[in-house]
DNA sequence: CTCAAAATAT
DNA sequence: CATATTTTGA
């Protein structure tokens, strides 16, 4: 738990990818350790664990990081040096889309998640947190207290998280060259998840790089700006 | 066109 | 809640 995210270069390609340029510091989010207060007593004291996010806030954020990626527009540079919202981005509705469809945020539709690593690491520290046998989507979701994540999002993800745990158990490495890393200790967690997104291009390339290589990046969703 | 992530259905 | 299947996006 000591890794540093190293921005030090970016490609001087046309395509810079920025994972998290202004928001990055340090992998790990909330000190998500003992100071867990279970949501239900918070909500039962009417306390609040946190100053609640206002998606438009991180939203905004998102979109401008986003804007790098998305056009080549390069007037958004300056978003290094504010910008430090260093929590998870949810796609949430706007302010259009929030007040739309009644009064139910809840109900919105919402775009498609996308579960940049920070979000995964939250995933997988209170997955470990509560153990694989008590980790269940509806007690991860609530543990995670991210605003705008939905049970759905967190049991897709958790399948896909156990597959992933069941695959690397039972194949450790096997494969082309029969290297004898780990004999037999199933760590839980050895490295970060393979991948949550990879840059394409055009061409395919290998699916998952295998190493820690921050190269990730956080492509939004659907163009509901208007433009596709 | 392929493949994998996320959504959705069973 | 778990698993299977479909959709969606790079």
């Amino acid at each position: 738990m000591g890794e540093e995210v190293r921005m030090s270069d970016y490609d001087g390609d046309d395509r810079v990818y920025e994972w998290e340029v202004g928001l990055p510091s340090a992998d790990d989010l909330t000190p998500l350790s003992q100071p867990l207060i279970s949501p239900e007593m918070a909500s039962a004291f009417s306390i609040s664990p946190e100053p609640r996010r206002s998606a438009t806030d991180v939203n905004r954020a998102s979109q401008n990081t986003l804007s790098a990626i998305s056009s080549s527009n390069n007037f958004n540079f300056k978003s290094l040096n504010d910008e430090r919202s260093q929590e998870e981005f949810v796609e949430e509705g706007d302010e259009a889309d929030l007040a739309r469809e009644g009064s139910d945020p809840r109900k919105a539709k919402r775009p498609r998640l996308v579960w940049t690593p920070q979000l995964h690491k939250r995933f997988v520290e209170v997955v470990k947190h509560l153990g694989v046998g008590n980790a269940v989507p509806k007690t991860i979701m609530q543990l995670m207290n991210v605003e705008g994540l939905t049970r759905e999002n967190v049991a897709s993800h958790l399948q896909k998280y156990r597959l992933y745990l069941k695959r690397m158990q039972g194949l450790s490495d096997d494969g082309p060259s029969s290297d004898k890393l780990f004999t037999s200790a199933p760590p839980p967690q050895m490295m970060h998840m393979p991948v949550i997104g990879m840059a394409h291009g055009n061409g395919h390339m290998g699916p998952y790089h295998g190493f820690e290589s921050h190269r990730y990046n956080m492509v939004q969703h659907r163009d509901w700006s208007g433009n596709k």
